[in-house]
DNA sequence: GAAATCAATGTGAACGGTCACATCGACCGC
DNA sequence: GCGGTCGATGTGACCGTTCACATTGATTTC
């Protein structure tokens, strides 16, 4: 075997052998560090020569340890499969990066109390110096709040009671879009697959195609409750195209209307002119769906920016807005008019 | 606004805040922490009892820095948004919490040298121990060894070169075994879309359906190189319809298999009757797309697991294997019979 | 019953940075 | 020409752990 580079071995070198090597005092190598203001150009140079040479690397443990603070960020997320807070979560570690920050994240087994606490007790013990929770339950919240956290935290759903954290897209107003399409349209009959039973972002979109059906004064049947897959889309398709007692579906993401598209086929029905669909997050996919979906596009990528601006303005005294981001929606063809 | 808790402030409790509680020196708290068999189960639970209420939390900064080991792991990812990356990434992650590790991940804004230092500074900011890395382009590699890396490091895609950090599905036979279905069905003429030309993965799937088409003297047509996207798909789709000098087409992952699908229906062929499709993946969604998609399935959960292990392996001294993982053909409808 | 062993605990020095303060010329104004 | 200010640098303490070693009694061994 054969090693490269010096085998001075033993530890790496650390500020002092920095200082030695220049000639100054260790305190001088720290200015340097820090880009103190007040130092003759030639020391300087010296100094980074001598890191240059030595492969100097700042130790951030002794830095952390001193000042207690870990310039980190955690990230508590549920399901980093879904595509909306996975981009949420690269925005994130991209803009904290911009601004110096590390990220840390920790995923949670499930939705248990103990769960709650294992994934922030992991963040904690990284010394996380503010928090990012993309667990969309309200009672992930609720443990939170129990745990009195010393951190500032953001989330990325609105919830009911804690406004000052929240920051997200305007669920409510992209579900009333993607309804009134269907009402405009002419339907009437109008399913809707929502997502998990306490699922924040499920219960709101419920509200907003609850209280857009309620505008038009149309009567509304009992919302499916889905779990977010494909396969959920389908086996429900399966079920209600027995009946076929509606005109126009709005599933609450984009995988369940696949799923549901599946089962319209294998019917031997026609999407849109049997029945018309709507999704919702507008996954890359979705304008190769057969048909392609029509769909609400949510600006994740800048979501996870603002939630990053938001949390630092906690953190550093600065100011951060937490307005809501509006959702946009998408007409393809999985759409029409209804049939007279 | 109202604040929780103790106002003590200043700095958390420390080990001597807690021995100087349960009137013993901060050696015996230090030895709680470390579960040091000898000690009187008296003195533990009053050390314990004093932790409780000063609700003391160990300081890892301090620890890291007088251990100097970070447990800690860094991965290296290029592109997040793709199911078997993101799957993988999960898997390490919870592996390595098993394992006691903490992980660090830093995304890689592009492939070019500047970006790929840059995401490697940043894993050793965090001290990471031992690195995997998930960035399939032969350069990331050559760029890696090039720094002369101190930390161990593990891949998740087999290079040519660095068999020992290699660890991966088996990419060219789960080409070979999609091309064989193909071939079984009695198809001869079969285009191949390949991911971007670099991609060490793309590139083990290309050489897998040359060798099998190779195997049963099957003249090839030059691969169509792609870019993972479903959109390519779909405009790869248009352009090879025009002609329709083929009756099969092997897509290297599910996207491109689905914008094709779309390029399909859209010129009034059916697929498999008039073209049959092969993926490659299995991602949730492939089962729902029209028609449900045949294609190869990777244990990417697997991966990630064995992953940790190899590399907790040679940070640790202990043994890790480092075999391959076979891939799985899973048939659906998409493929048929060539029509005599 | 004295030496040796061992379990249980204590003492002080690291680790590698930053912070508060001290020092020491050079320059400035009157 | 002398006190004051300021730029450039040095000194020593400290952050919260672990490590190496020391110090107790109590128990064992012959």
């Amino acid at each position: 075997m054969h090693v490269t580079g010096d085998v001075t071995s033993g530890r790496a070198a650390s500020i002092r052998d920095v200082a030695r090597l220049a000639g100054v005092s260790h305190q001088t190598v720290s200015r340097v560090l820090n880009d103190h203001p007040s130092m003759r150009p030639a020391t300087r140079q010296r100094v980074l020569d001598a890191m240059e040479s030595l492969q100097y690397r700042p130790n951030r443990a002794a830095r952390v340890l001193v000042t207690s603070r870990s310039r980190t960020i955690g990230i508590l997320i549920f399901n980093r499969f879904h595509y909306g807070p996975a981009s949420s979560v690269l925005a994130i570690e991209e803009a904290a990066r911009i601004a110096g920050y590390s990220v840390v994240t920790a995923n949670l087994r499930g939705t248990d109390p103990s769960a709650i606490v294992e994934a922030l007790d992991h963040l904690l013990d990284q010394a996380a110096e503010g928090l990012v929770v993309i667990a969309p339950q309200q009672r992930v919240f609720d443990a939170i709040s129990t745990l009195s956290i010393r951190v500032p935290y953001v989330t990325l759903q609105s919830t009911e009671h804690e406004e000052t954290h929240a920051l997200s897209v305007d669920q409510i107003t992209g579900a009333r879009i993607a309804t009134r399409h269907l009402l405009e349209l002419g339907h009437r009959s109008i399913y809707h697959l929502t997502g998990p039973q306490d699922w924040i972002e499920a219960e709101a979109r419920m509200r907003g195609f609850l209280a857009e059906m309620s505008d038009w004064d149309v009567p509304t049947t009992a919302p499916i409750l889905g779990d977010w897959t494909a396969d959920f889309g389908y086996r429900a398709g399966r079920e209600l195209l027995r009946y076929r007692d509606f005109t126009a579906v709005f599933s609450s993401n984009d995988q369940m209307a696949l799923g549901f598209l599946h089962a319209v086929r294998e019917a031997g029905l026609d999407c849109p002119g049997d029945v018309s669909i709507v999704g919702f997050d507008d996954i890359p996919e979705a304008a190769h769906f057969a048909p392609p979906l029509t769909t609400v596009r949510q600006d994740f990528p800048e979501l996870g920016r603002r939630c990053v601006a938001l949390l630092l303005g906690q953190l550093e005294g600065g100011e951060g807005y937490s307005n809501t981001i509006a959702p946009e929606l998408v007409v393809r063809a999985s759409t029409a008019p209804l049939r007279p």
